[in-house]
DNA sequence: TCTGGGGTCCTAGGACCC
DNA sequence: TCTGGGGTCCTAGGACCC
């Protein structure tokens, strides 16, 4: 069985857990916490503040207005990945499988004749240890567990089976699939399908010709439950890292958008290297004033873990670009090389 | 409502080669 | 006379997710 934990409100919970005094209050965390700074969002918003129609994306300045009251707070990333990874070895030795999917939420793989008393057994052993509360999904796919822990928030338990997923899910429109968003969903639309019933019996050559060989067929598969029942503690090994940032204010001018650049690519490059990766590609993106967001890469002639090499073949891709508008972004990605297997025989 | 940061995977098209 | 078929590598961009 399949079992889909997905904490609640995350950020927002272990915010209150170090600061007791704001249960109960709408709570935001997003950006620096200050609401009055422009270009930031809210990253989770407590219950209390969702009542006030604050949602996650949603700019620091209109959560403000919406509710002025709201207790804004900072993104403080390693607590938060300190609270996850506690979460997850609590689950971890409380199933035979834990697939990790970001700070707040995973699929577990259990061998039990009722997934209902294990889902409860997480629960608790989750808030014991932890102090957070989480909703679990139970399913034989990973989409159906994931969808219904839709159904278990918040705090709750709920299972729904592939037998029965066209029962519950038919005549929902074909968006509300996890993994199928606004562009998926208005494709499938101009193919004459609107509901997720639509969508499982619709002719798999169709799909195939709209979204192609690997999406068509998955996206079938997605509309009479999915067909995916891995569950992996193997971690997976990152195929690249990327760093950007949004100014407060623009950068003009090819000199100030070199000097914003340069910093970050040696950073993601300090960060992958000091992991033991090698960086084969680097890749940057630049987002103008209005909104225009263009990416360039290139293949390094050889792999490289130099910060200084990444650097210098970012900074040449600009020449890549249009610098002649008000930049608000710039980001750096590398791409890594596989691990290498080491071998018994070989140091390192 | 003036729009973050960090990821993954897939597709398409051009270059190049046999 | 203007044209095949297959394969790989590379880049750009789309789409989706938390």
């Amino acid at each position: 069985m399949i079992l889909h934990i997905d904490l609640d409100q995350f950020l927002a919970a272990v915010e209150v857990l170090r600061h007791p005094e704001l249960r109960g209050k709408p709570v935001v965390v997003g950006g620096d916490g200050n609401p009055r700074r422009p270009r930031q969002v809210v990253s989770t918003a407590s219950y209390e503040a969702r009542a006030f129609g604050v949602h996650s994306g949603m700019p620091l300045a209109v959560a403000l207005r919406r509710c002025p009251e709201a207790v804004f707070l900072p993104v403080d990333k390693p607590v938060y990945e300190a609270a996850s990874a506690e979460v997850m070895s609590t689950l971890h030795g409380l199933a035979a499988e834990l697939e990790v999917w970001g700070w707040d939420e995973c699929f577990a793989a259990v061998h039990t004749t009722d997934a209902e008393v294990v889902a409860a057994a997480m629960k608790v052993a989750v808030l014991a240890r932890t102090g957070l509360h989480c909703a679990v999904g139970i399913g034989d796919t990973k989409l159906c567990a994931k969808t219904a822990t839709g159904f278990a928030k918040p705090g709750g338990v709920a299972r729904l089976m592939r037998a029965d997923w066209l029962d519950v899910m038919g005549s929902r429109p074909t968006e509300e699939i996890w993994g199928i968003g606004k562009a998926i969903a208005r494709r499938l639309s101009a193919l004459g399908i609107e509901t997720i019933a639509g969508l499982a019996e619709a002719d798999p050559d169709d799909l195939r010709k709209e979204f192609g060989p690997q999406t068509g067929p998955w996206i079938g598969g997605l509309g009479r439950g999915g067909t995916d029942t891995t569950v992996s503690s193997v971690e997976r090994v990152a195929v690249g890292r990327s760093r950007q940032v949004t100014f407060e204010s623009d950068r003009v001018g090819r000199d100030q958008i070199e000097q914003a650049l340069v910093p970050i690519a040696e950073g993601v490059t300090s960060d992958v290297v000091a992991e033991g990766r090698v960086v084969t590609r680097v890749a940057v993106t630049v987002r103008t004033k209005t909104f225009f967001t263009r990416t360039r890469i290139r293949k390094l002639a050889e792999p490289t873990t130099d910060p200084a090499v990444v650097a210098v073949t970012a900074v040449a891709l600009l020449d890549r670009f249009e610098l002649d508008r008000p930049i608000r972004l710039l980001g750096v990605r590398v791409e890594l090389a596989p691990l290498q297997e080491s071998k018994p025989d070989e140091p390192g």
